[in-house]
DNA sequence: GGCTAACGTTAGCCAATACTGACAGAGGAG
DNA sequence: CTCCTCTGTCAGTATTGGCTAACGTTAGCC
């Protein structure tokens, strides 16, 4: 559950969504990432360590650069979390829909 | 994309997560929500207006009560959000696992 | 060794936000 | 109308977190 709370903190960042998609399309060096937004290296650094922190996504070293990619199995884990929740409250609104239990017991 | 980003940020905060959850099964009243936490009724006030905003929950009067339960399809919308970055993610691991596409073209 | 390129790290600043306490409004019981 | 319950709102405070600038580190080239 910590991971989640780390990956939901992570994505909560619009800056960290855009470069998620970035690395989820193609593996990027983290210059190439930096380049295509305008804030500094420094702070696009420091989000490539906060969504490698969530598991979001993977670092392998080539020579002084760093590649970074999207994380299939750490997305996969928020979609679990979010399919879970849904699913309860699917059931909760046919509940209402139907007439609520204790109306029913009250009522009927 | 404006309803993900506020619905991301909303998720981010873990006592916002669990009072979701609690309105996933059950519709409650916000006494009842505030009294299942440490912290005061009012946070527990602000916390349901962010997720109100976000869409995430309906609320719905009863005399002085107020009822909230988790919406669905609000929850939805971010599944697919994730579902998108999560195949795309799937993708990439495949092809570098083939062995890139560039260095497919350098190298044969 | 000396030099450059590509990155990460640290310190400090500032805006966003989760929290508390005090107050205000709406609805039901007497 | 009065009192009480349930709840949202406002002002103020403390913490969180994203940003920049300066520095440290590693790999490759000469």
């Amino acid at each position: 559950m910590e991971l989640i709370d780390q990956a939901l903190k992570a994505l909560a960042e619009p800056r960290r969504r855009e470069i998620l998609q970035l690395v989820a399309h193609d593996e990027l060096a983290a210059g190439e990432i930096a380049a295509a937004f305008e804030v500094t290296r420094t702070a696009v650094s420091q989000h490539l360590t906060v969504l490698k922190n969530a598991e979001l996504i993977d670092e392998r070293r080539d020579g002084t650069r760093r590649l970074y990619r999207a994380r299939p199995d750490g997305l996969d884990a928020l979609r679990r979390f979010l399919d879970d929740m849904w699913a309860a409250s699917l059931d909760i609104a046919r509940r209402l829909a139907e007439g609520d239990e204790k109306e029913m017991r009250r009522v009927g």
